[in-house]
DNA sequence: ATGAAAGCGCTAACAG
DNA sequence: CTGTTAGCGCTTTCAT
């Protein structure tokens, strides 16, 4: 069997709790019972049982991530973050798929209760009444990354998505475009939705352009969506120079119809995509975009969930933004 | 505080004892006893605590992943599969991002050991032999996905990638192909470089073709390496007209490279990737590649992991591989 | 069918 | 500086 903290004590002829002692270098020993305990765990090959250790504590320095879906290049550069700040900190991270399914939350939410987690992230959720009122109840601190609740009871931390849209339009305006259109995303999601779509035409009124309708196009945040919307814009064509997509993946796929349709980018038309994913290195050409510093967000995220979980107060944070050129823009 | 199973047997008025037997229906009570247990259980909103379980019972339902960079299309959606199959069957994971970085491995070993985890999956890893010892040291089953280790102690579950890389070849020559080049990943990889670098020498020499050594390039598998990789090919070009990479990321660096050079594809030179990852048919044109079921390997390799932690006899598996054609191969 | 009681491995008073 | 002891919340014999 596992040898336990009893062996140990055994072993260097001390009590459990000395052992627990130096095991948690707690004040209390001398350095020569230090040595013998020491010695003793190094040659029983102890390990302490994190079981046994939070059901008498109170903490398990383990955390839970509500993620829609991993395999997503935001979704997995933000766990990415996340779990490289949990790592040097100590913890480890629980990882739970909700797939956007209220349901699959609901279950996961109570597994992560049964667990005993110190604190929870939940990344890119819309949070449901529901939800929301289950997260409450777990009574553990709780930080959200890249969306937020209308209740405003938890900290969130993203980046300021109408603002960024603004300056992503505002950057085609002074390129001199002056007919951009946009791939919107859909407009009931409160932020990567909306506000985006609203900073795009605040851009335009403010520097005195038309907010043409038909010039807006309604995706799904996704490649194939990207394709069809770009085919729909190409379609009542109203002579458009430029267009601000919502995202990096609905951008790609504007580039493709735009390749089939024989029309060329930059040339013919201008992009900017949003989100500054892998992706956007990749395409042909390499994609203009709005870069959201994922990585950080997940890493900046966890480390106020850890603050919380020492009691600290925590704000909410907006992380900068910043456009990043590269090829899909051009001049006119 | 939160409601104990002392609280519920008092409110019940039963003993701990029968609590638990309805809590994990056990046999030994009637049906008036579980009703009022259960309704108890629901006033209180009780939820058993999953340390204590574990602390006293053999199983945490706790399972550990590692695995070298989530944010990574092979990795996150292999790690998609894991996360599915491990909800459905009532567990949860721990993923440890390792960065390919021994140090950090054998620390996150000691964390799995000490939250004792019922298992380990280990995706994409290079095992080193202390690694493989440490895993031993755990006592707990371990699984591979997409990766091996030569002393065989761990059952595995992965494509056959020589064989992959044999008919991939073979398609382009029954295109009509015969000037073939590859673009390699780094030969000293036992999973996607070598086997896969075999394969295409194999399919050449049996159908009568040279394997010429200036034809085969060798990158790292991400993108940026493809492209360089396609710049050094196209240098030295010997009239190729084919080219089978080795990665789906390194075929679209071969893409941007071939169209940054004029290079039309698949007019002027066919291409066909390995992996067909999310980028493959984001690509322009589409790219034409081996699909690997990372999805399904990540599930089976989680319903494997499973069935040894019941003490079942596992074995390793080979997942079919299949050639997804899309638009950068064209008969010549 | 049900209860009492002995731990699981550890921490944290409380005594010396 | 060190040991004793009482739990943490649960499962599991062993009785009844």
């Amino acid at each position: 069997m596992k040898p336990t903290i009893k062996d140990v004590a055994r072993k260097a002829n001390v009590s459990v709790a000395t052992v627990s002692r130096v095991l948690n270098n707690q004040p209390g020993y001398s350095v020569e019972t230090e040595k013998k305990v020491l010695e003793a765990i190094d040659e029983l090959g102890y390990h302490p049982n994190a079981l046994a250790r939070g059901l008498v504590g109170k903490r398990t320095k383990t955390l839970g991530v509500l993620i829609p879906r991993i395999s997503n290049m935001v979704s997995s550069q933000i766990m990415n973050g996340i779990e490289d700040a949990a790592h040097k900190n100590d913890h480890s991270v629980i990882i739970c798929n909700t797939d956007n399914d209220g349901q699959k939350t609901m279950v996961y939410l109570d597994v992560l209760r049964e667990k005993r987690v110190d604190g929870i992230i939940v990344v890119s959720e819309m949070l449901t009444e529901e939800y929301a009122n289950k997260l409450v109840e777990l009574k553990v601190p709780v930080i959200l990354i890249s969306t937020i609740d209308e209740t405003g009871q938890f900290p969130h931390i993203k980046v300021n998505d109408e603002q960024a849209a603004y300056q992503a339009t505002e950057y085609l305006i002074s390129k001199g475009h002056k007919n951009i259109a946009m791939i919107s995303g859909t407009p009931e999601d409160m932020v990567a939705g909306k506000p985006r779509l609203d900073g795009y035409k605040k851009a335009l009124r403010e520097n005195g352009l038309p907010v043409k309708e038909e010039n807006i196009v309604f995706g799904d945040f996704w490649f194939d969506s990207g394709k069809e919307c770009m085919e729909r814009l190409l379609n009542n064509n109203q002579g458009i120079t430029a267009i601000f997509v919502a995202s990096d993946e609905m951008a790609a796929g504007a580039l493709s119809t735009a390749y089939k349709s024989g029309i060329r980018v930059p040339e013919d038309i201008s992009i900017i995509g949003f989100d500054n994913t892998q992706l956007a290195e990749m395409t042909i050409p390499p994609l203009t975009t709005v870069s959201q510093p994922f990585y950080q967000m997940g890493y900046k995220g966890l480390k106020l969930l850890l603050k919380a979980i020492k009691g600290k107060e925590v704000n909410s944070a907006i992380l900068p933004h910043v456009i990043v050129e590269r090829e899909t823009v051009k001049k006119v």
